[in-house]
DNA sequence: CATTGGCATTTCATTACTTGAAACCATCAT
DNA sequence: ATGATGGTTTCAAGTAATGAAATGCCAATG
């Protein structure tokens, strides 16, 4: 059981220099003026803060004036990423996934209100297959990975989508659950030209049991299995 | 030209909460009093950040009491990773050795002093290969990146390092330098059985070519030609 | 069972730190 | 030159942050 932090019992500045280290890294460069606004503070409240964050590495100005994370927080992120429990967890079945289907497949969490986020990803093994990387984002709306995570496909069973956010691309998901919930999505994404016929009765299942077992095998979660991981929540 | 924060124009509070995010985040569950410790903090004060940290999704507490990086590290820090200049300009670099080698290759950054961090990572095309992940540590010392990233190797030249920090495997690592800095190093990774006889003088020079030719390609950072890369340094 | 030690949590008086409005500065477009 | 926009500095006010001390909790030990 995660404890629960008091609800009232945060540090104001604290609470507005984390605030403003969101805002950064949600943007691929925000200036001093948008940041302020976004929190509603005022331009030198901000501007100190950002400085904060600039001084501790976590935000970076860069010569055109807006502010960008900095190397701590891409350390200490990849860092965070690396000690995982779900990431951990869903390695050997992204393996497992490559070598059954030969093609790209991901692990996927929601990240805000309209996109998902990917967090671990294994190479398919065809010399086309599709590429991706850790940290990029996409679309809920339209995606197969997307739709998993708006809770609209079974745990057990798993979506299609040809041809959704991204062009000559088929892409199959399956939801991860812990606790009932949704907690991240398992897809495999191939080029469309060798998704036909029978590809995603053939892949679907794969897909959808190895995302079953993501959370049912104590071996996969080794060390974390007192966890309750339906605490887990990405999402905001 | 990155501007330079004031060093005097922190907010203590802010910087206190951060201190405390580069503690948790460092440590693999961390406890309150530790914590507290490690920054000379009162264990009031302490808890009052972290739960701060805890309600802001910086930082998640579990059943232990430990105090481990949150969903928001994780999500935010992968974003960051993928914006990440430097990572951005070593993909093709990557690409570029696991087809020239068909071994694991990795893109590796100092991480405090005395460990490096992957950033990114290539997986080779072999049946047999080094296995890697995003966000793991390695010790500089006695690694072939780690020699490099602490500044043992010249620029355009490649360390080969055998049973090194890790058994059966055949490091050649190589420095990319931007603004006459080591800013990362470029490695491949294989089984000692196949890094034999002319492997690494093989292999090397592809290494280190790819690892010069980082930041010396226009194309290699579209979009973010203007910016000196040389002020971005991850080591602290 | 009671005691002890270690750690976490709460309380509260103090004041230092945080804050935002206003003034000032810098840059760019007209 | 002027005006608009955005960034930066200044400073007075008061509240938010703080740490010492008290209290609570839990596990280990006799």
């Amino acid at each position: 059981m995660v404890t629960k932090a008091a609800p009232d019992a945060t540090t104001r500045a604290a609470d507005r220099v984390l605030g403003l280290l969101r805002v950064v890294c949600e943007h691929d460069g925000v200036k001093l003026a948008d940041a302020a606004k976004e929190l509603s503070l005022s331009a030198s409240t901000a501007l100190r803060l950002l400085r904060t964050l600039e001084a501790n590495g976590f935000a970076a100005r860069l010569a055109d004036g807006l502010y960008r994370p900095g190397y701590r927080m891409v350390q200490l992120g990849v860092q965070a990423l690396s000690h995982d429990a779900l990431v951990a967890a869903s390695r050997p079945a992204l393996r497992a996934l490559v070598a059954g289907t030969g093609e790209s497949a991901y692990l996927s969490v929601a990240a805000g209100q309209t996109h998902g986020l990917y967090l671990a990803i294994e190479e398919g093994t065809q010399s086309v297959r599709h590429i991706n990387w850790v940290g990029r984002t996409f679309p809920l709306a339209g995606s197969a990975a997307g739709a998993v995570l708006a809770g609209q496909v079974e745990p057990g069973s798993f979506i299609t989508v040809a041809e959704g956010v991204e062009p000559d691309t088929t892409a199959v998901a399956a939801p991860v659950t812990a606790g009932g919930a949704v907690v991240a999505a398992l897809s495999v994404v191939a080029p469309s030209y060798r998704a036909t016929g029978e590809y995603a009765r053939t892949v679907g299942p794969i897909v959808a049991a190895e995302a079953s077992r993501l959370f049912a095998t104590p071996a996969a979660v080794a060390g974390r299995t007192k966890e309750d991981h339906g605490h887990r929540n990405f999402a905001p």
